[in-house]
DNA sequence: AAAGTCTTCATACTTTCGGGTGATATTATG
DNA sequence: CATAATATCACCCGAAAGTATGAAGACTTT
C-alpha cells in the first residue's frame, strides 16, 4: 500500500515536470510567431500568465480530486483490517456485520449467506461482545464511528 | 440560499482577479531589474511560469476545498426539511429516529423522552410506515440514505 | 362548530433479538 | 501431534421489538 502511494505519487509528479516541459518548449515556438507578427511583449507576459494559471488552476484540482480519492478509499482500507484485527473480528463476522447494517433481519442475513439462524445468532452474539455492545444499532453505530463501516 | 452563494462566488472571483492584477504589477517592476542586472530572458520567462503556475496550483485547491465545504454543509439543510415535509414526519418522530439512531432502546428512548414506552412504540411504528420499512435498522440506513439523518 | 393533525397512552398479541451453554468439524499454528 | 482459532449448529428462555386497534386531549384549519 505504501509502495502504491509512492510510486503513484512519483507517476503524477513526473506527469507534471513532463507537462510544464513541454509547455517551455510550445512557448519557445510562439516566441517565433511573436517576432514574427510583431505581437508586443506585454501580450506575450499576460499569454504566459493566463496560460500557466489555467494549467496550475488544473494540476491543483485533479491534484486535490486525487488526494480525496485516496483519503477517502485508500486509508479506510488500511485502519479497516487494522481495526479488525484489534478487536478481534474474523472475516465472516465482518460478513454478518455488513448484512445487518444493510437493515436485514437475522432471518435474512442467514439465508443470504447460506447457514443457519443458530449461526447467524452466533456470531452476531461474538460480534457484540467484539465491540463492546448489547444491541444491533449500537454495532452500526460503532462500526461507522470506528470506520469499519463506511 | 442563493443570493449567498452568487454573492460569495462573485467575492472569491474579484479576489482572484485583483491578485492578478497584483502580479502583473509586481512582474512589470521585476522586469526593470532584469535590465539592470541582466539576467536572460529565458530566466525571466520560467520564473513567470512558475510563479503563475503556483498561484494557479493555490488558487484551484482553495476553489476546491470551497466548493466541498458548500456541498457539505449548504445542501443538507435544505433538503432535510423538505424531505421531511414530503413524507409527512413529524418532529417528535424525528426526535425519536434521532434516538433510534444513536443505538438506543426503546425504554431508553422513552425515558429521554419522558413519554411511556407505548408512545415510543407508537411514533416507531408510523415512522416505520412513513419510511417503508419494517425494522429500526432498515429505517436507520434509510433517514441516512434520504439525508435524514448525518 | 367540525374536521384534521399531533401527541400521548393502553392492551393484546406475535415475532425477533440477545444471552447462555454446549457441541462438532475444519484449519492453522506451535 | 496438540492446541488454538474459526465456523457451524442446536436448545432454551427472557427481554425487546413490532403490529393492530382504540382512544383521549391539545391545537390548527376550514
Amino acid at each position: 500500500m505504501a509502495n502504491n502511494g509512492f510510486s503513484t505519487w512519483w507517476l503524477s509528479l513526473a506527469f507534471y515536470g513532463l507537462s510544464l516541459g513541454l509547455l517551455m518548449v510550445a512557448l519557445q515556438f510562439s516566441r517565433l510567431r511573436v517576432f514574427l507578427f510583431g505581437a508586443s511583449e506585454n501580450w506575450y507576459t499576460g499569454a504566459i500568465a493566463i496560460l500557466f494559471a489555467g494549467v496550475g488552476i488544473w494540476a491543483g484540482l485533479t491534484w486535490n480530486k486525487r488526494v480525496r480519492l485516496e483519503s477517502k478509499v485508500a486509508s479506510p482500507l488500511t485502519s479497516r483490517s487494522t481495526l479488525m484485527q484489534q478487536l478481534g473480528i474474523t472475516p465472516r463476522e465482518f460478513e454478518v456485520l455488513e448484512h445487518m447494517a444493510k437493515g436485514l433481519s437475522n432471518q435474512e442475513i442467514a439465508q443470504s449467506l447460506f447457514v443457519s439462524l443458530n449461526t447467524v445468532k452466533t456470531h452476531l452474539s461474538n460480534l457484540f461482545s467484539k465491540l463492546g455492545v448489547q444491541r444491533r444499532t449500537q454495532a452500526i453505530k460503532k462500526a461507522k464511528d470506528l470506520g469499519i463501516l463506511p
